[in-house]
DNA sequence: TTGACAATAAAACAATCGTTTTATACAAAC
DNA sequence: GTTTGTATAAAACGATTGTTTTATTGTCAA
């Protein structure tokens, strides 16, 4: 009764994908908590025993929106910081960072999908379930890791590891909170969060992060 | 029927204060959808009916925990904000960072209080209600402004507003970050967040800011 | 002592929730 | 052509929700 109806799926699943699009929308937008299964098929303009049938119940299908939506996204998101990363010709603490900011802010989704992306993730750090285990695992630490590698081959090779640590710890902080706050950054400077204002944030990021990483002298190394 | 059924408190208000304080450490611990009133009035030991004779219904209570408890313990953090910059002698750069890092991370509360304080606001900012325009109207600005002030005072006087607005905002960024992403740091750097492990944090904090400010050279201003 | 009112309590209310049951349409397999 | 199994649908179930109603205390003023 925990485990899905079906092991995997045969013909028809429009009824499966527009449950998923449909929950990951109502779900950004208003909470575990505060979506009902009905409100769900209602939007997807199906059956209420659809939930049950292709999920088995509303958690599995929570679940499965992270599983089915939010990790290909991160998926994304991590390649085209790697890609922007390597097309920039050698890398610089500078060219890192920035990749990184720009993937988060700027990255190959549209304004819309970004907004869900950050909300959901913002909702599972405030009060993580089950789902946070498994992105934790399968997206940031993978990207942390990667991070990790690529700033220790372009700084000085007697940085801290904890430094080093505590530094990737702060670009996120930065990333993360210019993406989920954006009600307070908009009160603050009294922009408005269009294209032209993501790129100076951009700029901003990777200007503070590369002189917090006191690696502003090894700009041309390597 | 939306406003509070008593103008003001007379007498007995045990209850009352009873019900503020097991609501706040519910909502923040499982977030307001997930806890009902008959939680909270179980907790507080006290008939469910209390609820909504004192504060009309759940989410007037809600509010009223924010006003009441939250706002105050906003108070208290500014304040130890100020007090530690007025007794460091002349303010610098690090001086303001130190005392803001310091305040959030290791101001004058128990682990516990600062769990529910950061908890409570996360959930906020993560999925906004009423409560977060008179948070953020009442506390945020205000500090935000504050912090404006005494940075603008020691720092370049040629410093662009929209520079020193984002870098506040970083600072800010870092502050929240290492306050409710927890989970996050301690996988990524392997520690317990304890009271040595936070004193680092602060140190990191300040110096990847005051780098980040560009301010290392002015930190013998005035 | 009596009346008024604040505070608490018990019980019921109406609505909504997630889930289950049962039934029906439709496709492919034998 | 019958059977099998997937997919959708309608309806009901049991539980829980926030709220209201009604009754019962205790206290202070008249």
């Amino acid at each position: 009764m925990d485990e899905l109806r079906k092991p995997a799926k045969t013909g028809n699943d429009h009824t499966r994908e527009r449950i998923l699009d449909e929950a990951e929308a109502l779900f950004a937008l208003k909470g575990y908590d505060a979506v009902s299964v009905r409100e769900i098929t209602g939007a997807a303009r199906c059956n209420l025993a659809a939930v049950n049938y292709h999920f088995g119940n509303k958690k599995n299908l929570y679940m499965e929106v992270f599983r089915s939506r939010w990790l290909p996204r991160a998926s994304r998101i991590k390649k085209s910081f790697k890609d922007s990363l390597k097309e920039g010709g050698p890398p610089t603490p500078s060219a890192v960072v920035q990749s990184l900011a720009r993937a988060f802010l700027e990255g190959p989704f549209s304004e819309e999908e970004r907004k869900r992306h950050h909300q959901l993730i913002s909702s599972e750090l405030a009060k993580p379930t089950e789902a946070f285990k498994m992105v934790a695992d399968q997206a940031m630490r993978p990207l942390f890791d990667s991070l990790f590698e690529d700033l220790r081959c372009v700084l000085p090779d007697d940085i801290e590891e904890e430094k080093l640590i505590l530094n990737i710890c702060s670009m996120f902080a930065m990333v993360l909170y210019f993406n989920f706050a954006r009600i307070l950054i908009s009160d603050f400077t009294g922009c408005d969060y269009d294209a032209d204002f993501k790129g100076r944030l951009v700029d901003h990021i990777v200007e503070f992060s590369i002189n917090g990483l006191g690696a502003r002298s090894k700009e041309t190394r390597i």
